[in-house]
DNA sequence: ATGGTAGCTGTGCTA
């Protein structure tokens, strides 16, 4: 573990950066934040993070644990509208700017039993909160919770297509600009074969249809790096275990935490860490933290 | 064997 000496982030004169020296990204999906509170200061902790994005945090705005955050020494953006989804970014080296959508970021509008086509024209769908940017320690974070899809014949299949795709029109930009961003989080895609315990078993289902890796890897297209996969090639590492039938012990898992880099800040990754220990003991989140290194 | 688990303003929905 890094030892961290936090004189070397104090401004030698006031007009340095607030925040110099590397920053240790880190994104969760914690399935719940007021659950797994405690389990999530510890990890702070233990890993010296100095940036987390979260996602799923079941929670509205008023719900979210800011004070506990605080009193460890971390500022808190949160986005939530109700017990579903919710996504935030807790940072110890700044945290400004914040944004609760990208641009062109597509609603979903529950179509329902008798809605006219006229009338469902007329919606503006509302946005999820799915999706929370602030910039951290000179990196623009974005904690990203990609919507599940639930079934390829499924309105959430064709949202989770359109949602990736306004995404990487935006990253699109933002390389194009050469800011240094990082998209980090659930991305809900397993890109390839060799990220599931079994592809016999996903075979009709979502995460690993063609629309969707091709989606994931257009990323790539635009110019960013997915930083754990440069550190963390081997095969069959995962982030996520479902809770039911014994899948951890099993290590019946899931890649789908991601953290793609643009031009600008890729070259200053030096390393990643999937922590699967976290997915360990009573009240574990079913997907562990992912750990990305920055450095100046 | 059509189950199983976890979380949510829960008696169903979402993952």
């Amino acid at each position: 573990m890094r030892v961290m000496d936090c004189t070397a982030r104090i401004s030698a004169t006031p007009d340095a950066a607030p925040y110099p020296g590397p920053v240790r990204l880190v994104t969760w999906n914690v399935n719940s934040i007021r659950t797994r509170v405690d389990r999530v200061l510890a990890f702070l902790d233990r890993s010296q993070a100095d940036v987390l994005a979260i996602q799923e945090t079941k929670c509205r705005d008023d719900q979210f644990p800011t004070a506990a955050f605080e009193a460890a020494g971390y500022e808190v953006a949160h986005f939530g509208l109700s017990q579903w989804n919710g996504v935030a970014i807790a940072s110890r080296v700044g945290l400004d700017d914040v944004a609760t959508r990208f641009p062109g970021q597509p609603g979903f509008a529950k179509t329902l039993a008798g809605d006219s086509p006229d009338a469902l024209l007329a919606v503006d769908p509302p946005i999820e909160a799915r999706a929370i940017g602030a910039t951290c320690g000179g990196v623009r974070v974005w904690s990203l919770y990609v919507p599940h899809g639930r079934a390829l014949d499924d309105p959430h299949y064709t949202y989770k297509l359109a949602w990736l795709d306004a995404l990487r029109t935006a990253a699109q930009t933002w390389a194009d600009a050469g800011d240094p961003v990082a998209l980090t989080g659930d991305w809900n895609v397993i890109p390839f074969d060799t990220d599931v315990y079994d592809p016999a078993a996903f075979v009709g289902r979502t995460h690993v249809s063609p629309p969707e890796r091709a989606a994931f890897h257009a990323f790539a297209d635009a110019g960013y790096t997915e930083l754990t996969r440069q550190f963390l090639p081997a095969e069959h590492l995962y982030t996520y275990w479902d809770y039911q039938q014994l899948a951890f012990p099993r290590n019946k898992g899931l890649r789908i935490d991601f953290c793609w880099a643009s031009p600008a800040l890729a070259p200053r990754a030096t390393g990643a860490v999937i922590d699967r220990d976290e997915r360990k003991g009573k009240g574990a989140s079913d997907h562990v933290p992912v750990i990305v290194d920055l450095a100046d």
